[in-house]
DNA sequence: ACTCTTAGTTAGAACAATTCTAATGTGTTG
DNA sequence: CAACACATTAGAATTGTTCTAACTAAGAGT
């Protein structure tokens, strides 16, 4: 009955997004922004979603990732070639990465200062700095 | 400049990692070690090869250029979730990543410098720290 | 509510980069 | 130079992602 209340962050989220908010929409939005920043990969949230009883088709998660993304609801990490990372947390910001877990983590962009950095090359402008830290072993916690 | 031995150079570091000088793998450090820093992609060295009328397969780049990587000869670079570069320079450094050419320059380790990175959590150890810099239009002059 | 129009969803095919396989070829050692 | 371990190869297989074309649902207007 109530079910409406849940999703009416991510409703607003998607109004002011000016994207429709279809029931897949709704549900791989609650996925994400409900609870703490989140980094996940398409087949992850998709098995995800799927577990939690809602059918979206895995062309649907990945539509849905980058229309986030080009509305800025989501952040694309790039770490691994082997797969996409999305990025719940779209502030400035940097990432640890566990090389063999696959796991990412946050670091806060203003704990971090970088300073040297050249000028960019004629013609061309910075869009951003990205810093990853790679770390190597298993953290069991 | 010595015409007799132009794979002298590549001979040496070969057997130094303990890799068997084989015709493949002379062409192919040859084409990357000779001149300056290069970036390159195992499709691209791939064409390269076969227009320097170097017959070899492109399961041989891959493994190549995965071998060389394993003796510290390469590093790899992700920058690009759609395909994987390979960088002669080893030592310490960052990149500048031109997105919309796929270009890739480097920038000197000793330039930058982060200060106010964390601690690697529990159990894990940094690896390396990779910095990138994402740049927006075209160069040319 | 009903219908239009347009945007969104879908299954499965297509794709591109990379890896694998198993057959053949080559460097090195004794 | 024989013998074996290691390399190379073509092509098939695999993986993550994107495309296609048919279907479905959302929002506007009535």
């Amino acid at each position: 009955m109530d079910q409406d209340r849940p999703f009416a962050q991510t409703l607003t989220r998607l109004r002011a997004a000016g994207l429709r908010p279809t029931r897949q929409r709704l549900a791989l939005g609650r996925l994400l922004f409900d609870g703490g920043d989140r980094h996940v990969t398409a087949e992850a949230l998709h098995e995800e979603a799927q577990k939690a009883g809602v059918s979206v088709s895995l062309a649907t998660v990945y539509n849905t990732l980058h229309q986030f993304t080009d509305v800025q609801l989501l952040r694309e990490v790039v770490v691994d070639s082997a797969r996409t990372y999305f990025d719940t947390n779209t502030s400035d910001h940097h990432h640890f990465f566990v090389e063999n877990s696959g796991k990412l983590m946050d670091i806060d962009g203003d704990k971090i200062a970088i300073s040297g950095l050249p000028d960019a090359p004629e013609g061309t402008g910075i869009a951003r700095v990205d810093v990853i830290v790679r770390l190597q072993g298993d953290l069991r916690s």
